[in-house]
DNA sequence: TATTGTTATACTCTATAACTATA
DNA sequence: TATAGTTATAGAGTATAACAATA
């Protein structure tokens, strides 16, 4: 009976045997990603913010003048799927569109002084429930995780 | 101007600032995850199986006489959507489906001998993704990894 | 001719409520 | 009364094609 190096077979907490699955990155990652997700799209919702339209404001915040095209590849997302996320945070006062006179297909998007001060209140909120879901790792295995992924994240430019 | 401790602002390789998304792990794990999933979706589409419909056989294969609420729990899924998946595989002669004498409600699942050697091969070649995928890392890196997870999933019990 | 933003649409995944048959 | 499997359905999230305005 063939065994993993890594992980020998053993009965989850569940009691379901799992000799495969359990063996695979992409499901582990599926699962302790399941941990937090459901966390941050509660606090998120308190301010009526998704998970995309909270990423949108936060790098629109960082990135004043990112046009809608560069920030739906830097979120690896459609154009056309930002459009009516784009419409609501300007809806609600968070974003500003503007024109861009050298070229004026494209919108300059900036994020309004409520829109900064709401991703900073948000950004902290989500980091509160992250720290209490990764509460049990220390400091060095957390970073550790960060640079792994960031590093797996990187792998793309292959 | 706050920075964080454990990874300051900096130029994504796209050139977007990103001094808030960038430190949330549910942000950086969805994006790594991303590396992973498309890649595994791609080689089990050629064996006509999806992730979930991969997720439940393996599972089956494991378990034999699961039943379908079992199967539900274990993968954190809808018991609704569950009938689908299992539909197909039944109907595919992956998987049987036999009434519980016990307890008529309910229905054993075991794997075939075809289910069972469609697990093991499709089993085969999603890790071999995943070894391309994770290539960067070494096995030291690799093994913390997928200890991390664990331990990040096991905390659900709170 | 190519690109930006946009609309419409379809497809998958997930969640919920209600039904049936059994217990 | 509660549970297992089922059905139908609705809501997200995501992907594609086509269009108008502009380059």
């Amino acid at each position: 009976m063939p065994k993993s190096e890594e992980n020998p077979d053993h009965r989850e907490a569940s009691g379901v045997e799992d000799t495969v699955l359990g063996n695979l990155i992409g499901y582990r990652m599926k699962r302790a990603y399941m941990q937090i997700q459901p966390e941050a799209q509660r606090v998120l919702a308190e301010d009526d913010l998704r998970v995309v339209s909270f990423s949108c404001l936060s790098i629109i915040t960082d990135n004043p003048g990112i046009v809608q095209s560069e920030l739906a590849e830097a979120l690896q997302m459609e154009r056309s799927n930002l459009v009516v996320v784009i419409d609501e945070l300007e809806d609600r006062g968070l974003i500003a569109r503007k024109k861009v006179p050298t070229d004026r297909r494209r919108y300059a998007l900036t994020a309004t002084l409520r829109g900064r001060r709401l991703r900073d209140r948000a950004a902290l909120r989500v980091r509160q429930v992250e720290d209490a879901v990764v509460g049990c790792l220390d400091a060095e295995d957390r970073a550790r995780l960060m640079a792994v992924l960031e590093r797996l994240e990187a792998r793309r430019a292959r």
